[in-house]
RNA sequence: GUCCCGUUCGUCUAGGGGUUAGGACUCCAGAUUUUCAUUCUGGCAACAGGGGUUCAAUUCCCCUACGGGAUA
């Protein structure tokens, strides 16, 4: 018996989760955050928000649970949007949902329900927690993946430390998404039949360039096509045959394209809005095969794109994490400089878990995959795992470490 | 400024007396997706103009307009 706050977000996910604890005796209270309440910038018909509270309520309601609401838009505003369009000032394609987990629901929610003296915080995500305890007695937390695969969210969790997961429980985590439909029918919640949310997590579904435009001016910029056999990408293999070392630097390193590398096919209407390995809204017909970006200059206002899926700017098979932007969930299982780990790692929420290897070194940590990836796209997340359990993740870097490139 | 060739959805093109004029790319919509993207399904959209020949022309012929050719 603990005293649980259940973050309700006015989903199936987080009522089933609630209903769930109860069942198991805890004390339950739910509690509902408002961060957001611009609906002028969503895509949505109605009001998001206000129709989830209203649902949260009943919920919580027909649990019998006490229900409470506080609105941390202040926070998630100073947290999340502004480093949004921060991120994307810079010419890195954030995350924000990941740094709402680490920041909001695991850090400013948290806090408050500690204060509300609860044992533990609760949501509703598809992921589960394990933990053991060390040879010197200590207690290890472990982010599983969801039970359902289909669903497994631990992607977004892949910031979260010890401390955070230290107060988390996760409830749905070994369910499948269709039983918690079926346990939600049963019990008659008016979220039973609710559709998954999408798009930003408390924002809803947005078109992005338009939100961005809040804050970025629009400005005309070059389209510049780069030839799959352009001899950027030779250099590596005319530099001879590197290190090991030198060879991760070379193969992580984004290549910085310049407008003579290739020939102009079109304009955009700002550089920032766009995306590594995004293929819409170039508007660049006639092709072949489709255009995708494969990389964005902000500075210049270029974006750079290569024909069909196949291109091999679009197409790398390492990438590089700075050292501060290193973060291990399993501190314990953190690597020193010169060690290598064999992993299964992601760069995009529900990519198939791929093979990969982690080389930790002074400036940072390398990741090199057995398959070319597609689209690694710097501010995104790398996250790797072994087995069902996520170690660790890291900002994709913008640049790469050449120390001997000086 | 004589003689050839070409002109098909927004773009790149397939076709060739009777076709629902096909595809790709773009765009739009829907589905998938708690990031950005991707992916999937569907949709919009064209025979340069004017005359002939023919039962029938986008297709054959002749002009007009606009694009390429060691020919004065």
């Amino acid at each position: 018996m603990a005293r649980v706050i259940v973050g309700l977000s006015g989903g199936v996910d987080s009522s089933v989760a609630a209903y769930l604890l109860k069942e198991q005796g805890h004390e339950v209270i739910g509690l509902f955050m408002k961060n957001w309440h611009d609906d002028s910038v969503t895509i949505s018909d109605e009001c998001p928000w206000l129709e989830d509270s209203h649902d949260a309520l009943a919920v919580a309601e027909a649990l019998g649970i006490p229900f409470q609401t506080i609105d941390l838009s202040e926070e998630y505003k100073a947290r999340i949007v502004d480093y949004m369009f921060r991120e994307y000032q810079a010419g890195r394609t954030p995350n924000p949902d990941v740094l709402c987990n680490r920041e909001i629901k695991f850090d400013v929610f948290l806090k408050k329900a500690l204060q509300l003296r609860a044992d533990f915080v609760a949501t509703g995500h598809y992921v589960r927690k394990a933990s053991f305890r060390d040879d010197s007695g200590k207690e290890i937390y472990q982010l599983l993946a969801g039970k359902d695969g289909n669903k497994d969210q631990s992607y977004f969790l892949c910031q979260l430390t010890q401390e955070q997961l230290k107060y988390a429980l996760f409830p749905i985590g070994e369910l499948t998404k269709p039983q918690v439909r079926d346990i939600a029918t049963s019990l008659g919640l008016v979220t039973a039949g609710k559709k998954d949310s999408q798009g930003l997590c408390f924002v809803g579904k947005v078109r992005l360039p338009e939100f961005l435009q809040q804050q970025l001016e629009p400005k005309t910029g070059d389209i510049i096509e780069i030839s799959a056999d352009s001899p950027r990408y030779r250099e590596a293999v005319l530099a001879g045959a590197p290190g090991r070392w030198e060879l991760l630097r070379q193969t992580s390193e984004p290549i910085r394209y310049q407008p003579g590398d290739g020939k102009k096919v079109g304009e955009h209407f700002g550089a920032h809005f766009f995306t590594i390995g995004q293929r819409k809204g170039l508007q660049v017909g006639g092709k072949a095969e489709p255009l995708f970006v494969i990389d964005t200059d902000t500075e210049a206002n270029v974006i750079y794109v290569g024909m069909g899926e196949e291109h091999p700017g679009l197409n790398r098979t390492a990438l590089f994490v700075p050292d501060g932007d290193v973060h291990w969930i399993r501190e314990d299982l953190a690597l020193a400089p010169g060690e290598t780990m064999a992993v299964t790692a992601r760069i995009r929420y529900r990519q198939p878990l791929q093979e990969a290897t982690l080389h930790a070194a002074e400036e940072g940590l390398y990741v090199s995959f057995a398959n070319p990836q597609r689209g690694i796209t710097p501010g995104q997340f790398v996250a790797w795992h072994l087995g069902e359990e996520l170690l660790g993740s890291g900002v994709i870097s913008q640049q790469s470490f050449l120390p001997d490139q000086h």
